[in-house]
RNA sequence: GGAAGGAUCGCAUAGUGGUCGAGUGCGCCGCCUUGGAAAGGCGGUAAGUCUUAACGGGCUUCGAGGGUUCAAAUCCCUCUCCUUCCGCCA
């Protein structure tokens, strides 16, 4: 969340910032529950000062009936300031981080700006398939037997795709462990105090969470959640900053409003594997860490040799967490464009600095050398988003008899020796 | 799932209705001492929030929430987590 401070004494930048974000929020609604949520803090902390110092040692039976009457006028103050809170709460939490400066304004959400290219989108002496197509010759799916066990939206992974999950995540791992991340594997449910904080909303209307029945926890949708909960109410010295972490875990998704878009295959389920990385940093080095998630998202999709472009979220498209997210696009033949042909970009990485929105949500603060306390910045960004990079190399790196390679970089981490999947 | 015990200021603990936002030890920081250090001495050492130009002052927080009371770390209820034992189990 923002610091209700700040949207004090900036009101016109955080307007014209929701405007520019399509969020639709009453700031003078928030702004004048926080003047009166202050005024009555005001009014009960003086009651309580008076009654504190009214209790100091054996009162008279006439203070203390003088008492009594202030204790029901403290307990209608408060009654009153919860009533408040609870409104007060719901809407800061809806209003979304600021935005950085080099970002596009835009109403559209299709208006990223492409910043940078890897690779060129491969040419095929043949008639290219989707991974659908690809993976049921190949026999490396079973949809319909999901779909019996499961539903919509469910896949088994077999044979060679299976274990390529396991070699893309070792793949990672040793990219990501290189620049410095220690390994997790996390929870892959989180209370909902902790999605909040975090500022997602899942108990929201069309919320892309899954809750459990009969208890505050929540299916995470990503190991953002469980790694940005990690230091929840905590205090980090500045000299174990920066904190970064590389976890994975399984994501689940309800997609509830996502029936029109693309979503053959497994390009869009209910549950993936994901590895993510995590960054707690300092205020003055977010930038810095952003740019090398980047990298290290690049470094992943250029070993596998996947074409791919590096888009720069416009406002219309940002979360309300971020100041800034780049999203890595590879390139997909098997996916129709706009124009109905074959072939098009589609999201494999996102990653996003968060500065201290999070940090603020879930109380996580550093001592700076001068003592102070001060909230963390906090980035997020995938290294794989498994189903979405198997989609990739299959329709990138299929031939013309119906084989796929597999990529250079994988082929130490196979579980199983094999330089292609072939038919049986 | 059942039984018992526990949760206090970084750590360890004291505290069973008002003199407790809270003592002691360790740790940490500063100063004194020293050529330098150790030991020793002295002082300091939670967070949030409101108010103030500042000094300061008020309020809240003893796992969480609720209750009793003029007054709760302390009494009552509910929950969470931890420990031990039993059951079950990958």
């Amino acid at each position: 969340m923002l610091d209700i401070k700040f949207i004090r004494e900036n009101q016109d930048k955080v307007r014209e910032n929701c405007k520019n974000r399509l969020v639709d929020i009453d700031i003078d609604r928030l702004l004048g529950l926080d003047e009166e949520k202050r005024k009555l803090q005001t009014l009960t902390d003086e009651l309580r000062a008076k009654r504190n110092a009214g209790s100091k040692g054996k009162p008279t039976q006439e203070q203390i009936e003088e008492m009594k009457k202030i204790g029901d006028e403290i307990s209608a103050l408060e009654e009153k300031q919860r009533m408040i809170g609870v409104e007060f709460r719901t809407l800061l939490l809806r209003v979304p981080n600021m935005t950085h400066p080099d970002v596009r304004v835009s109403d559209n959400e299709d208006d990223n700006p492409v910043l940078d290219f890897f690779g060129e989108p491969a040419k095929f002496d043949f008639e290219p398939k989707d991974h659908v197509e690809i993976a049921e010759k190949l026999d490396l799916i079973d949809f319909d037997r999901a779909a019996k066990v499961s539903g919509a939206k469910f896949y088994y992974l077999k044979n060679e795709l299976a274990l390529m999950e396991f070699a893309l995540i070792q793949y990672v791992l040793s990219i990501v462990m290189k620049h410095g991340f220690t390994p997790f594997i996390t929870p892959d449910l989180a209370k909902q105090e902790v999605l909040e904080g975090l500022g997602y909303n899942p108990r929201g209307e069309s919320t892309q969470v899954y809750n459990i029945e009969n208890s505050d926890l929540c299916l995470i949708g990503t190991a953002e959640i469980t790694m940005g909960g990690l230091h929840m109410d905590e205090i980090i010295k500045e000299d174990d900053l920066p904190k970064k972490y590389v976890a994975v875990s399984h994501c689940f998704r309800t997609e509830a409003g996502a029936y029109s878009k693309f979503s053959k295959g497994i390009f869009r389920v209910h549950q993936f594997t994901k590895v993510e990385m995590f960054q707690y940093v300092t205020p003055d080095k977010s930038e810095d860490a952003h740019s090398e998630l980047l990298a290290i998202e690049r470094e992943v999709f250029e070993g596998l040799e996947i074409p791919f472009r590096v888009v720069d979220h416009c406002t219309a498209d940002l979360g309300g967490p971020a100041i800034r997210t780049f999203d890595l696009e590879a390139w997909m033949p098997g996916k129709p464009n706009k124009d109905g042909a074959m072939g098009d970009w589609a999201e494999v990485t996102s990653t996003s600095n968060c500065t201290d929105y999070q940090a603020r949500g879930l109380n996580i603060r550093y001592k700076d050398k001068n003592g102070e306390n001060n909230f963390v910045h906090m980035l997020n960004g995938t290294a794989v988003a498994v189903t979405r990079a198997l989609i990739a190399i299959l329709e990138n790196h299929q031939q013309a008899d119906g084989s796929v390679k597999i990529p250079e970089v994988l082929k130490k981490f196979m579980p199983v020796a094999m330089d292609e999947i072939r038919k049986k």
